[in-house]
DNA sequence: TTAATGAGAAACCGTTCGGTTGCAAATATA
DNA sequence: TATATTTGCAACCGAACGGTTTCTCATTAA
């Protein structure tokens, strides 16, 4: 079973909870209300959320709020940035031959 | 058959192939000899990749060159920026969301 | 012209996904 | 104490996923 921030958010409503929960720490119930989907439903992508720790959560008296641990998030924008860096190489590659191309015309 | 960024990116030998391609155009069976997947499974993942429009296809002869459409990375980087102004905002507006959070409940 | 090569398509298989239903446990309320 | 509420968990279901095997169809090379 893989668990990784990507496929966290490979589901859309997954995204919209993570979204959520970005303005505050919220029960099941609460989150729940905000979807169309059943509070069980809701609960899986919870627990999914949670196993890859993207949320965490914090019982209080029978409620358990979840939430949002940002710096996760932080996964996805690495692999982003790693991404813009070998195109960035690329294009840097492209100057080159460019370069060439330009001298070998003289 | 849900089909966009977010779920094409979920599968870690899809990523492979994005980062692959950054270097420049490839056929299937040169992107096959990366990994350790056979060229019917990397063709599946190179279908799916142009389905939701990461990859473009160029015919010549009887080989397939698969080029990267860059652009399509932005819908990723996007919904991070939306989510990183929601964080922003957040803490910028903590009590006030706190207020609207009390009187929502009741 | 014949053989080899590059590639997609279809059929199949086991696993995972997203969802529902039903149940049990803990806490709060009457 | 009896009841209601909040929640997680397990079993089940149909669909999708990732992969393999087999087949077909072009195109290229011998």
């Amino acid at each position: 079973m893989r668990r990784d921030v990507f496929q966290a958010i490979a589901d859309p409503t997954r995204r919209a909870i993570i979204m959520l929960l970005t303005v505050g720490a919220m029960t099941p119930n609460a989150i729940a209300d905000h979807f169309e989907s059943s509070r069980q439903a809701v609960s899986k992508h919870l627990k999914i959320l949670t196993e890859c720790e993207i949320l965490s959560q914090e019982q209080k008296g029978r409620e358990i709020h979840y939430h949002l641990n940002a710096d996760k998030m932080k996964d996805i924008e690495k692999w982003l940035e790693q991404f813009k860096q070998l195109m960035a190489k690329r294009f840097d590659q492209l100057d080159i031959v460019l370069e060439q191309l330009k001298s070998k015309r003289k």
